[in-house]
Order: structure tokens, then C-alpha cells, then sequence
DNA sequence: TTCTACCTACCTACTGACAGGTTGCTTACA
DNA sequence: TGTAAGCAACCTGTCAGTAGGTAGGTAGAA
């Protein structure tokens, strides 16, 4: 009877250290301390550092697509699921010491696999569809002001969540990230 | 009269080596090898890699400064001011091989001395400031369209450049920081 | 002029620490 | 009795950094 499911605690545990010190930031060692078993048995669920990277990201990706679909079902208006999305990242930002694990992953590009990189595609892809189908719902419904390309705007909105985790990260102020996202913000109609 | 200034040299590997591979992910054999000295050379020109990044952050701020300095002297209006701010980071974005350093080193924070986490608090203020009286330039002599609040225009703008050149170094194709950058570029009056 | 002293720039050889990973043994439990 | 989960001990490679030395240049004083 394990305590909480070790596979899971070192899934939390590696998602943590990679979305604050990075990919080439942390080690299993790192992991090992933290989960409370020792380095070779993390060997025993993730083979290599590679296998744990897919892991993360697929449980990351899996996790965020529940998020939105649980987004669509609470909130009617483009306005809204936009307001909510922004929150998730706001959160996930926490406080400035965290990043998007996509964002974490991308600055260290090379040190992946293959399988990753293609996660973070179907990531961003995901995100950017389903940011798109929001600008056009807020365009109909009133909703969200100023909207001309929704597709368009949905990349510049995603670039815009992970560049405010950035900048809130460069400083370890959340309120930088507040900063960067209020245009945004006015153009939703309550 | 040496070929290089090998310390030139090895900035200039470094400073490629921590935008590409992130400052965890590159070693002072990676330099050494690149460079044409020995590891241990480096050492006596950057005791160690703590000092290397405040070298590395401290060069890339001046040359900054100076780039915002000749853009201003080069560009009279508002919006031809963005418009080349936008260009250096498409440029320095490299085809998606690439990121700014300051988005690199933010990545990577836990692993800086406090030297660095200072500059780049420097060196984002100095760029929202320079931005934020481009912003007011354009608004008055008419060439970048529906601004409001310079100050949150400028904010806004940095973090979806660091946003752009990760969405492009995500899945290294530049179309991608293009497609983010976008609707901004609509907004200035040729 | 030549000796001494000191300099920069680099070298070889090494250190202790730590990286990810492997082997083979021991539990616990079904 | 089989299997999953964990362990100690160990491997190889690499990390940043150090010790100590060398080549060649410069500056000053006798």
C-alpha cells in the first residue's frame, strides 16, 4: 500500500523541477529526494530521462485538453473561456516561479527527444485551435471587442500567455504578468 | 596581435551556446572546443560560469541600448521605430534556432548569481521604457493605431516578442514568430 | 646591453562532485 | 511462486574548477 502512487509523486515531482529550473536543470537525484526512494528505483519507472520527458508531456497535454474541454462546458461565451484560459495560466505562472512546461521544455530544445518535440506541436496546435474557435465564438456573441482574425489572434494570444509567464518568471513578480495580459483583458466584455 | 580577442571569442560562443542550448546546457568544454583553446584557459578569462553569464548579460544590454539608440536616431516616426525593434527580434530569433538571451537566462534563473537576475530586471525596464515613449510617439505623429495605454501597449509587446521567438524555437520554423507578431504589424501605418 | 622581475595567455594533468544509467539482490504482497 | 517495487553498490562520462608550469613579451635598473 503505497502511501500516494510513486509514479505519479515522481511525475509531480520532475513536472515541478522542470517548470522551475528547467529540463538540463534538475536531476534524479533531485527526484529521488524530493519522492523519498532512492535514485536507482526511479530508473525502475522511467528508464531514462528521455522516457520521463515524454511522460510529462503527454500527461501535460492530456491534462490541458481536459482543462479546456471542462472550460467549454462552464462557460457559454467566448468572453468567458478566454478569462478562464488566461486564469489557468495566471495560476500556472505561480507567482512567477513557474513556467509552462511547454515554455520550460522549448529553451532546452536539444537536450529532447524527438517524441517531445512533436508533443509540444500537437501542444501548441491544441491550444491555437481552440483559442481560434474562442476569438470567433467572442466575435459572434459580443463578447471579446476588436476581434478581425481570430486565427491570428489566438497566436498572438498564446505568445502572449507564455511571454507574460516569462516575464513574470525574469523577476519573480506575478504582477508583471498582470501587466502584460491587461490589454487583453479590457477587450472582454463582463 | 592575437588572431581574435579570444575573449571576444569566447563571449561570442557562449552567448550563441546559451541562446540555442540554454545556460544549464552548454559546458565550458562545449567553449573550449568551439573556441580553439583549452577548458582550463577559459578560467583565466572567466573564473568561473557565474561570471562568465554577468559578462554575458552586461555585453548584451550595452549592445541593446545602442541598437535602441540608432534605431531612435534612424527612425523619426512612432511606428518605423517598432517596426525595427520588431526586426531585431526576428533576427535574433534565427530561424527559430534561437531565443534572446534575457528569455534564455529567465529559463534558466536558479542557476544565475544575483548579478545576472539584476540586469535582466535592468534590461527589461530599460526596453518597456524605450517602447512605452515609441508608443506615445506613434499614437501622436499617428503611425501605430489604437493605443490607449502606452505604458501596458509596451508591456504587452515585449512579452509577445519573447513569446513569438518561443512559439517559433518551439517547433524551430520562423513562420510561427511571423504569425504571432501579425496583427501588432497591422496596427503601424506605413 | 643585459639581468631581473613581472606580466598575459595558454598549457597538461588533475580533483571532487555529480550526471544518467546498470547489475543483481531483497523485500512485499497477490 | 511470481511479479512489482525498491535497494545498495557501482559504472562511465562529464561537470566546473584547481595546481602548477611554460612560452613569450614588456619594463626598469645597473
Amino acid at each position: 500500500m503505497p502511501t500516494t502512487d510513486t509514479k505519479t509523486a515522481l511525475l509531480n515531482s520532475a513536472e515541478h523541477a522542470a517548470r522551475t529550473l528547467g529540463f538540463d536543470g534538475f536531476s534524479y537525484a533531485d527526484l529521488a529526494e524530493d519522492v523519498g526512494i532512492r535514485k536507482a528505483s526511479i530508473h525502475h519507472h522511467f528508464p531514462s530521462k528521455a522516457n520521463l520527458s515524454v511522460a510529462l508531456m503527454q500527461r501535460y497535454l492530456a491534462t490541458f485538453q481536459e482543462t479546456c474541454s471542462k472550460i467549454e462546458a462552464d462557460c457559454p461565451t467566448g468572453g468567458a473561456r478566454l478569462t478562464e484560459l488566461i486564469e489557468r495560466y495566471r495560476v500556472g505562472s505561480d507567482d512567477g516561479k513557474r513556467l509552462c512546461l511547454c515554455v520550460s521544455f522549448s529553451a532546452s530544445r536539444d537536450s529532447l527527444p524527438p517524441d517531445v518535440l512533436d508533443q509540444i506541436s500537437r501542444f501548441r496546435s491544441m491550444i491555437i485551435e481552440w483559442m481560434t474557435e474562442t476569438f470567433k465564438l467572442g466575435q459572434s456573441d459580443g463578447s471579446i471587442t476588436g476581434t478581425t482574425a481570430p486565427a491570428l489572434e489566438a497566436a498572438a494570444a498564446l505568445s502572449l500567455f507564455e511571454g507574460a509567464q516569462l516575464a513574470a518568471r525574469a523577476e519573480e513578480n506575478p504582477a508583471l504578468f498582470d501587466n502584460a495580459i491587461e490589454l487583453l483583458r479590457q477587450r472582454i466584455r463582463a
